[in-house]
DNA sequence: TTTCAGCTTGCTGCTCAGTG
DNA sequence: CACTGAGCAGCAAGCTGAAA
């Protein structure tokens, strides 16, 4: 259960240009993959809930006045469940934010899911396991296995980007569902991961008829 | 009756066109 | 120039209706 390093990053690479030629061109123009990882799961998930549904800018704001009072950082899960929520409210949080960030911080405190134990599962068990907080789903949990985990295999089928990467790359006439993208992706094991990586670039980078 | 895919609703701050 | 308000981003959860 490591995350992938340079070289396997770079086996990776290969690997998906020898099997998918039209990935393979995406690979050559946007060159090695820089999957990043941001953090324990723990602070994974609290920035999964605050940029869910939200406008990237809109939520980095929210996410820097959340952080303000501890210095920046996330508040341990015990802090978090103390704070007062006329404070989280003040922050621009929804109540099902707060909702959902109390649900993080009240598993983690209460053991029922540690970084350690999150760590040493696999990747269905994380889904399982993280998908019973509220306010927590399929996508984010993709997210943390992605992110967080450095899990090299994992193909967020509900992503926005991911899909339109999709779409156009393969020249669709529309969003591809979930399953048409699972199909789409079979070739790409046990790399899907930096494949997505690669199809957010797409729709980051290369414009669409490119 | 159960299951499940697909659709709808709710959620907030930012952006920008439109108005005075 | 200052202000207003519609449109937008994109996921979680609830709901609906059809299939098994």
């Amino acid at each position: 259960m490591t995350p992938l390093d340079e070289n396997g990053r770079a086996r990776a690479r290969r690997s998906l240009m020898r099997r998918d030629p039209i990935l393979a061109d995406v690979i050559r123009r946007v060159g090695p993959c820089r999957l990043e990882h941001r953090g324990d799961p723990y602070r994974m998930l609290l920035r999964s809930v605050i940029y869910q549904q939200l406008a990237g800018a809109a939520a980095r704001t929210i996410d820097g006045r959340l952080r303000a009072p501890w210095r920046g950082r996330y508040p341990l899960p015990e802090v978090l469940l103390a704070a007062p929520d006329a404070q989280l409210r003040a922050a621009g949080l929804s109540r099902q934010k707060i909702a959902a960030l109390r649900a993080v911080a009240t598993a983690f405190a209460a053991g029922d899911v540690s970084n350690r134990r999150l760590r040493a599962m696999d990747d269905d068990a994380v889904v399982a396991s993280v998908t019973k907080i509220h306010g927590i789903g399929e996508w984010t949990a993709h997210m943390l296995l992605m992110f967080s985990l450095g899990r090299p295999d994992v193909l967020p089928v509900g992503d926005y980007g991911v899909r339109k990467g999709a779409m156009q790359l393969y020249r669709l006439r529309e969003l591809p569902k979930p399953r048409e993208l699972a199909a789409l992706a079979e070739p790409w094991r046990p790399y899907r991961s930096i494949a997505s990586w690669y199809l957010w670039r797409v729709v980051d980078t290369i414009a669409p008829g490119q």
